[in-house]
Formats: structure tokens, C-alpha cells, sequence
DNA sequence: TGAATCCGCTCAATCGTTTTAGCAACCACG
DNA sequence: CGTGGTTGCTAAAACGATTGAGCGGATTCA
């Protein structure tokens, strides 16, 4: 059967299809509510919704966002950031229209085509991580940019603030007594932008606590994977007993799972004999490590909310024109404990 | 600045509106070959792409389809699915406008209408893992469920086969050598259906090869997770020596996980000493366990390709009214070896 | 009493397309 | 020269809503 239409209800109510429009939005308060009533009455027996396409050609607004990203919905690392560009998109009675693009240019064009042919009231321009990005040319003049910014600016972009989490990871080593406090960084070609900013914060936390860095403590793996971890890893492990750090600050949790079978293939313990800080805090590496991995939280629910947020026009950012760093917050496990106390055998054998 | 309608093509070509849409979809073999390039000409230079709100409303059709999910956008575990069902998309010209309910069902039911009301041409109604559903009433006429089949029936359906995998994973155990094959299972009190499926295929995959039974090898977990199957296998592992598994089969790759601590906490050696074999292949776990869990997958991608599919009409299910069922193929890693020879030690030590 | 205002509604235009019916000019044919 | 068919295009009616202008009658006010 097909859909009711406004007219449907009209007829039902006795009145012209202007007077449903009116009352259904409640646009004319010299609507007696005597009739009001009817057309509701009518509206709710046929069960009338207004069609939005109709609605969206005639507004000129589809309560529709779009969201374009390389990979984010098909892969399992930023997939909160949706949830919290969904969360407000329903709060405010959107849909978002996603397509991932598969970091394919050609593609991308086309979405993004697709999506201003569909009047998408906004669009939502995301990575997969803390990238800059060559934006294409011919944007909405609502975009803003999640998890990446563009580089000439000119659109709202917010990134997770990667220094002040590095900073905080360290400090918090740092609170628990460590001094020689390596980072397990990586060394790809095209490293993610978020390696030179958590270094940054790794220095400056450093710094802070009057710890001079050293740069035998800064090791390189080949890749961001567990394997690279581990590698890297090795190379602090291999270094004579007085030169080894305590603590290390690995560029993301699955660097931190390398640095863990690292560690265990030498007999050491997690935290007692070595302490290890991740990040990203992806739950199905962090959480499920043995022990439980202590991470910094990369905010992709809350930077979700905030793209749809300022997409939406809800929130205004402080600075237009400036990137919004978002805070990433501690996740306290069990892998970060006081070093083992000076001069003490870190313990070759498990008991 | 304004889009450029069809009206401002008509005027740059000197032609009336009817003639640039008829040129535009050629629909009209009449018009000669001088004016249709005038006309094409015309939008080049203008711009000119559609306007797919309107199209719609004309047409009764908006080349979208919406996809309703608990939650797999936002969690790590079957985005696979997406990536299947927007390439499909893709290839037909389609875009997907998705909405993750959490699981809510008033929230599913909104989102349901709101999807209606923008006239998606299909509707897909997933979920993040295998599942019998009481789905929602008033359902699009083109519905498909994807790794859920409503109780009814009434929808085509696509869901992994889990019986077949788990007899698949059995089988290579078994072709490995192995007689004495546990079942890692979950005690859940509303477990996952592919629970009792994979164990089918347990069951089929014994006795195929002759194997009785040994109810003292099917073993729970009290949750789907590395916790749950390091219970579990402790179990297992506390048996006496000569009623103790040479294989396990666990229910997921978390479990697998948690069967690796278990083992190594006992100092056995994997694939040497105990071989394991897992089911979903979780890239993020999977991958990088040491050693590499070999694994059964979820045909994740294969299913919202169908899914899409049939939902565009695309392709016509064999049977429109049965439930199709994916293959489940084996990714061989390194977790299985043959049994360690009969009476030898099993190595309670790492050497 | 005449003008102004209010009430309760409806008319008709509009959003930007697609598509059917058909007009005018021309040609061919008997 | 009338008829019929083609060619090259256009007018206008949808699709289903929203909304400003307006209409006829009753009421109020000067």
C-alpha cells in the first residue's frame, strides 16, 4: 500500500491540505483547537508522517549529514567517533548518510558529490587518525574537519591533543618514581603526525620533572604494530642493566602489546620489573593484555560530538579559525607500578 | 553561491528545460547530435550536477538505502559488514545512510520512520553478530536482515554458517592429527546461537572422523571474552595428564586469547605443546597473538555484499524465503601443529 | 453607519526535476 | 494538393510538502 500523504489526511479531517501543514507544524495559532484536534485525530489514524523528501525540496534543508571518511565505519579503531556523530545527530533529528572512502581520491570526489546532490545540510570530513589532510576543493560551506585538519584551515577541525596526552603519560610514570623513562616511538616513512606530538609532550614532561632526556631511551619500531613494539622494545632491553629505562611510554597500545612479549621473553613482569603506558586506549588490546594495559584515551566519542555539533551550527567554536584540540584523559590499569627498587635484581625467572 | 539548476543550463544552451533533462538521461533519440553536445557543453561549463532531492520526489526513488544496526558502526567487531554493503552501494549508484540504535528499541523504531520518511529504496537491518531477532512491525517491503534472521521469517536473511565452521575448524584440527579435541565454549545464560551452531559442527566434525565424544572436553567459559576462555581452559588443563586435550577449539578469538594465557601459565608451548584454533578472525587479535591464531572467519564482508545485493535487487536469493548461509573459511596461522608424540612429555618448561 | 480588525480557513505558488502529450515545420507520396 | 509521417523541440503536469496572500463573514471601534 502506499505511503499517506498529506492530502490523505485532509480529506479525512474536512479541511484543505494547508490547514494539516499548519497545524502539523503548529504555524498558525488562529487555528481553533476544535479542529486542531480533528486533524491530529486524522493524522494519527492514518497514520500520517510527512514525506521528507518532499518536505527537504520545498525547505531546502534535508535534516541530513553527511559524513566522508577513509576508513573509519569498516575498520575497528575510530568507530566511537560515529557514535558520537550519530548521538547528536539524533538529538537534533538528523540522519548521517556515511561513506567510507577507502583513502581513494576518485572516490572521495564522487561522495562528495553524491552527498551535495543529496542537499546534505553539513558535512563531516573524518580520518581514521590525526592526520593533515589535502582537503579537495569544492566543499560544503558547512564542513568541519574530525580527527584531521586541512591544510590551508578554512573549515572547523578538531584533533585529539596528542602533545598534552604524551604529557600526561609521562607524568604519570614520572608520579610513580621513574626517572629513565624510554619511548617506544615509531619510524615509518610517513610516521603519523601524532608521533612527533606525543614526543613533544614526552620531552616536555620530561622536562618538567627535571629529567634529562636521554636519547638512547627514544627507540624506534619499523611499524605500529605489535611487532614494531617489540623490536623496539629489544633494543632497550638489550641495553646494559644500569642504562635501561623502568618505564616506557609506547606510541600506541599495540606497540605497548609488543613491548609486553618483549618483556616477558626476558622474564620480566609487568609492572614490577618494567612499567608500560600505551595509547589510543583500544579496548580490545588494552583491556584484554595481561596485566590490563594503563593508556591514554584518544576522545573519539567526544570529537564526534563536537564535529556534529559545530556541522549542526548547535556549538560555536571559541576560535573559528583555530584547530580544537581535544583532551585525552588517563586510563588507569595495572601496568604502571613504582620501579623496582634500586640495585634490586628486576627478576630473570618467574616464580 | 547558489547551486545551478537545470533552468540555468537550459538558459546557457538556449533550450528549454525538457530538453536538457531529456539530454541529460538520454531519453530522447530525436534530439540531434549538435544540440546535445550545446547542452552538454552547457553543463560542463556550468556545473550542473542534479539535484537529488528533487529527482527523488519526482522519480519515487532516492538511490539510498538505510541500514539499521545494535552497534556495528561503533564497535570494533563487524565493520567488515559496512565496507561490503557500501562498496555494493557504491557500484549501483547508491548511498547508505546509517543509524546505530545501541539496542534501543525506541530508538530503532524512530530511526525505522525516519528512514521511511526519506523514501530509502531499501532498508538493512544488521546486527553485530549472529542473532535471532523479534524485529520491528511495520517494515519496509524491501527489507534484508543481515547476520540476523527475524523469528517470522518474511525477509530474506544472510548469516555465517556456523555449524559448517565449526566443523571446519574440527576437521583441520583433526587432519592435524588430533583425537583429543576440546570445545571452549560459553555458559552465557542467553548464549550467542552460534554457540550451540559451532558446537554442531563439533559434534559432526567428531564423528565424521570417529570420534567419540568426551563430554569432559566441552568446557564453559562464563563470558565470550579472554577471561572467559582462560577459565575455561584452566579446566581443561587440570585434568590428569592422559584425559587431557592435545586441541582446542574456542568459541571466538577472545577466548583463544585467554586459552594462550592459561597454556603459558603452565609453561606449554603453542602450537607444540597444545594447539588452538579460534573462530571470527578479529584482525586486532588474531593477527597478533604470538603465535598467530589460526582461525575460522566471519565472512563479514561477503554477507553485507549479499545483503546489499538483494536489497537493491541485484541479485535474487535462491530461495527467498530461507535463510542463506555464508561459508566460514579457515585462516590457517600458526596455532596448530600435530599432537606432541604419544607418551612424551609435553614440556612443562620453556627451554 | 462605515472602516478596521479579527477569525478560520483556503488558494496557489513554490522547491527542481522528469516525462507525456503535442505543436509546428518539413518531407514524401499518391 | 491533401494526407501522413518524421523531426526537433517545448508546455505543462506531476511528485508532496510549506507558506504568504487573501477571502468572506463576524466583531469592534469611532
Amino acid at each position: 500500500m502506499p505511503r499517506v500523504r498529506i492530502s490523505d489526511v485532509a480529506a479525512a479531517a474536512g479541511v484543505s491540505i494547508s490547514t494539516v501543514s499548519l497545524v502539523m507544524n503548529d504555524r498558525d495559532a488562529r487555528i481553533p483547537l476544535e479542529t486542531q484536534e480533528r486533524v491530529r485525530a486524522a493524522a494519527a489514524a492514518t497514520g500520517y508522517t510527512p514525506n521528507s523528501v518532499a518536505r527537504g525540496l520545498r525547505m531546502q534543508t534535508t535534516r541530513t549529514i553527511g559524513l566522508v571518511s577513509d576508513t573509519i565505519a569498516t575498520t575497528p579503531y575510530a568507530g566511537r567517533m560515529l557514535a558520537g556523530a550519530q548521538d547528536v545527530a539524533r538529538e537534533h533529528g538528523h540522519l548521517v548518510i556515511l561513506v567510507d572512502t577507502g583513502d581513494d581520491a576518485e572516490v572521495e570526489r564522487d561522495a562528495i558529490r553524491a552527498l551535495a546532490d543529496h542537499q546534505i545540510d553539513a558535512l563531516i570530513y573524518a580520518c581514521m587518525w590525526h592526520r593533515v589532510v589535502d582537503a579537495p576543493d569544492h566543499l560544503p560551506a558547512r564542513t568541519v574537519f574530525l580527527d584531521c585538519r586541512p591544510v590551508g584551515g578554512g573549515h572547523p577541525a578538531v584533533v585529539p591533543d596528542d602533545r598534552a596526552g604524551g604529557a600526561t603519560a609521562v607524568r604519570e610514570l614520572v608520579a610513580a618514581g621513574h626517572r629513565r623513562i624510554a619511548f617506544v616511538d615509531v619510524d615509518e616513512p610517513n610516521a603519523p603526525i601524532a608521533s612527533a606530538l606525543r614526543l613533544e609532550g614526552y620531552m616536555e614532561a620530561l622536562r618538567e620533572a627535571g629529567i634529562e632526556p636521554d636519547p638512547e631511551l627514544h627507540v624506534y619500531g619499523a611499524t605500529t604494530t605489535a611487532k614494531g613494539g617489540r623490536s623496539a622494545t629489544d633494543l632497550l632491553l638489550d641495553l646494559p642493566e644500569s642504562r635501561r629505562p623502568t618505564a616506557l611510554f609506547c606510541f600506541n597500545d599495540r606497540m605497548a602489546a609488543g613491548a609486553y612479549v618483549a618483556a616477558r621473553h626476558r622474564g620480566l613482569e609487568i609492572p614490577r620489573d618494567l612499567s608500560i603506558i600505551g595509547f589510543d586506549d583500544q579496548q580490545l588490546v588494552a583491556a584484554e593484555l595481561d596485566p590490563p594495559l594503563t593508556t591514554v584515551a584518544l576522545p573519539h566519542y567526544e570529537m564526534g560530538r563536537w564535529a556534529t555539533e559545530v556541522a549542526l551550527g548547535v556549538r560555536t567554536p571559541d576560535d573559528p579559525g583555530a584547530v580544537h584540540l581535544m583532551e585525552c584523559p588517563i586510563i588507569r590499569r595495572d601496568s604502571v607500578s613504582p620501579p623496582p627498587a634500586a640495585g634490586r635484581d628486576p627478576g630473570r625467572r618467574r616464580t
